[in-house]
DNA sequence: CTACTGTGTCATGTA
DNA sequence: CCTACATGACACAGT
């Protein structure tokens, strides 16, 4: 968290000086006061559980009238200007948030830089522009992160049907995921408690209900409802699908400012925006031909039953992988569909050049649909982008679901490999090839299934760390080291608590079970130090209330040494009344005839009287001659001896052995109790190493799937070459939609006819499957 | 006033 | 059977 508040204070500044540059001046201090709640708790200590409703609140406040304290500041320091102030405030008063601020601080160097940066899209620019401004110097976590943003705010773009104001809202509502993403990741856990968000989520529609967003929801009724089950169900952890909902809330508001984003935008062409205020739920259809498929990508989200902490857990995983590999799996995504021929098909139907911005976009967008869309094949980004010839006729070959990867790969058939289904390319085809594979693969069925179940099994608590602790490990590239030097000390440390079986106590109480058994001796743990001073005390004739010290070091009464950090009590508990005969007992608990600090050590005593335990002031009220100490710590022979020694009633003899056994079950208890906490905070620590062996696991498994995609690409490209080659008895070269290469299982090579390969590929598809089930 | 926590105590089981 | 110990359950006091 403090290295979000640098970061947002530093990027603060540096958005100050740049909006300074453009000619508008910023007093910061009027965002840090008042003004902006959000930005401050986000500054100062945000309760990121308020962020995501403080952000829509703001927005929407904000929306209306001249609260916007920039407008202010402008008038207080531009009077001369008041009139063109207001003008310019109209203008932009629709999104008066620091983050529109960022937009329009980003449109002058856009519209002017544009022509020399076409690499960087609208939208893309405009967060990632955020990002620059908001800290150049921060980590590598957080570009990446907006990157992923950025860039899937793109993919939205370049997936869903034409319409321009739309698209922006949902870019600023992915902006607003980014920052709560960012601050969600060092926030507790009740940021992704789903109910929490929902009450936010209420409440913000409360709130809008008296300003325009009501007729927003009114108009789009119950759609409007599904998409906030969308939104509910993941906005716990900023899934770029919740983006409906927030646009609902937000569209309005953000219209006017799409617009001066048209102006600017370096596409100049509105194809790649979204139809309508369509949510990502719409426009996951349109990607997709097949409704069924839909239905199905959609349904764990709109049905709920995935349960939100999986998706949030997912979400986080992805993240964090994100945030690991964003850089190098970007790139290589990118290299792999730079690569692909003229004839991809995203470039195609869109006529986007490779080097448009589009192509850079991350999986972020398919990675979060994905997180509910299973379906969608592992590998068929890049089958797509691999040039292919005759992929319409050979597509229905391969098997819709190859979400499965052996089945791909343990299939003898290649042509699975090479030609992918027509029904998976288009969807892909919109949904964006340029998705890494890494990330589509972690939302295998199997893999969702490993991370619901370990989601499910220690989700509490899980994420908070987690968080923080992917964080951590993902920022250092090299995880290895990272898990190297975590994992020493967590096993020490969870080594040290189990062999002493009192990690907590290790500190103090070195003495804690295992010292007990030996302790018990002459006196068990708990009240062990106390027979040593005790037998001292005796010996001066004292009889000093040993429990009263444990009363007074409560957590430490095993550690003798800690008895004595108490000054206090050295002459405390030389207030000797039990050593004494029986029959002066009653004198005894006079304080002493000394009149020196008299009042202090009457004060003392009754201090100390209330500290005794009730046993103790039976014991007292009994006459019994020796201390409880000695009662409860005495082994039995001893103990037996001591009885002996003295004439005591029946009352004194039973008192005195329920005042043993209920000592000795009173440090038993204490004794449970602490090994108890051990186990908790064992099991604690084993937690967190297991989701330290996770995440690297996740880790392990992006660069395994990306050797994976390097291995399928060349072998494609050598089954094309090898294919390429092949001449029938004519001289003519094989047709790939009647022939198809297979792997005989001696490694050979052989040429079989399509229908062959496609009979033989869904055997292997359907083993797998059965074997699941 | 309520909820939570820590502690002591009892009953019970085990070695 | 006794003793010591462990542990769940309950009560109570303090926060």
């Amino acid at each position: 968290m403090l290295s979000l508040k640098k970061y947002l204070t530093e990027g603060l500044l540096q958005f100050t000086i740049l909006l300074s540059l453009i000619g508008v001046r910023v007093d910061v201090d009027t965002y840090l006061t008042s003004q902006l709640p959000p930005l401050r708790e986000i500054i100062l200590g945000p309760s990121s559980a308020y962020t995501q409703t403080q952000f829509h609140n703001l927005r929407n406040t904000l929306d209306g009238y001249g609260i916007h304290p920039k407008s202010i500041d402008l008038d207080n320091y531009f009077t001369a200007r008041r009139l063109l102030s207001q003008v310019r405030a109209l203008d932009r008063f629709q999104v008066p948030t620091t983050e529109v601020n960022a937009w329009l601080v980003h449109r002058d160097p856009e519209g002017s830089v544009s022509g020399s940066q076409p690499s960087s899209g609208l939208a893309l620019e405009s967060s990632s522009g955020l990002q620059d401004v908001t800290g150049p110097d921060n980590g590598v976590r957080e570009s990446e992160t907006e990157q992923g943003f950025s860039e899937d705010l793109e993919d939205l773009g370049a997936v869903a049907p034409p319409v321009t104001g739309d698209l922006t809202k949902e870019d600023i509502d992915l902006i607003d995921i980014l920052w709560r993403q960012d601050i969600d990741l060092g926030a507790g856990r009740e940021v992704f408690d789903y109910s929490h968000r929902q009450k936010e989520q209420d409440v913000d529609k409360e709130q809008q209900d008296g300003g325009e967003q009501e007729d927003t929801w009114a108009s789009e009724g119950t759609e409007a409802l599904a998409r906030d089950l969308l939104v509910d169900g993941e906005t716990g952890e900023s899934f770029p699908a919740q983006v409906p909902g927030g646009e609902d809330q937000t569209a309005l508001s953000l219209e006017k400012y799409f617009r001066l984003l048209e102006v600017t935008c370096p596409f100049g062409e509105n194809a790649k925006f979204p139809a309508d205020v369509s949510s990502i739920t719409e426009a996951v259809p349109s990607e997709s031909e097949s409704p069924a498929l839909q239905n199905s990508l959609l349904s764990p989200l709109l049905t709920g039953t995935e349960s939100p902490f999986d998706l949030e857990q997912q979400w986080q995983d992805l993240m964090s992988i994100m945030e690991m590999q964003a850089m190098e799996v970007n790139t290589s995504a990118n290299e792999i569909l730079y690569s692909a021929p003229p004839g991809d098909p995203l470039s195609t139907n869109y006529s986007l050049a490779p080097n448009t911005p589009i192509n850079q976009n991350v999986s972020l967008h398919q990675a979060s649909l994905g997180g509910c869309s299973q379906d969608f094949s592992l590998f068929s980004p890049e089958v797509e982008s691999l040039p292919v010839a005759s992929s319409s006729t050979l597509l229905p070959l391969v098997p819709s679901n190859s979400t499965n990867l052996n089945s791909t790969f343990g299939s003898t058939s290649l042509a699975g490999l090479f030609f992918p289904p027509q029904l998976n390319g288009t969807a892909n085809d919109t949904a964006g090839p340029e998705l890494p594979d890494p990330l589509g693969g972690l939302l295998d069925e199997a893999m969702l299934d490993e991370i619901s179940l370990m989601d499910l099994a220690i989700e509490e608590g899980f994420n908070p760390v987690q968080a923080s602790q992917l964080e951590e490990e993902f920022d250092s590239d090299s995880g290895l080291s990272l898990d190297s030097s975590h994992s020493p000390s967590s096993l020490s440390s969870s080594e040290g608590s189990s062999s002493s079986s009192s990690s907590s106590s290790s500190s103090s109480s070195s003495a804690s079970s295992s010292a007990s058994s030996s302790f018990s001796e002459e006196g068990a743990v708990g009240y062990s130090s106390d027979s040593e001073t005790l037998d001292l005390e005796e010996a001066e004739g004292a009889v000093g209330y040993q429990p009263e010290y444990s009363k007074f070091c409560r957590m430490s009464y095993q550690d003798p040494s800690q008895l004595s950090c108490l000054p206090y009590l050295e002459h405390v508990g030389h207030n000797h009344t039990y050593n004494m005969a029986p029959s002066a007992l009653d004198s005894a608990d006079l304080p002493p005839p000394s009149t020196l600090k008299k009042g202090s050590k009457e004060k003392q005593a009754d201090f100390l009287d209330k500290q005794m335990s009730r046993d103790e002031h039976r014991a007292r009220a009994m006459k019994i001659p020796f201390t409880n100490d000695k009662i409860i710590n005495l082994p039995v022979e001893e103990f037996n001896e001591l009885l002996s020694k003295y004439q005591l009633s029946e009352a004194q003899l039973s008192l005195i052995r329920d005042i043993r056994r209920r000592g000795k079950n009173k440090m038993a208890a204490q004794n449970c109790r602490k090994r108890k906490l051990d186990t908790i905070l064992n099991l604690e620590r084993d937690v967190e190493d297991l989701q330290r062996d996770k995440a690297r696991l996740l880790r392990e498994k992006v660069e395994f799937l990306r050797s994976l995609r390097q291995m399928k690409q060349k072998v494609q490209s050598l089954y094309q070459e090898v294919f390429g080659r092949l001449r029938d008895e004519n001289g003519r070269p094989y047709s790939p939609s009647q022939y198809a290469l297979q792997y005989a299982g001696d490694g050979s090579v052989l040429l079989i006819p399509r229908t062959m390969a496609d009979q033989q590929a869904r055997r292997q598809e359907r083993k797998p499957k059965d074997r699941r089930k």
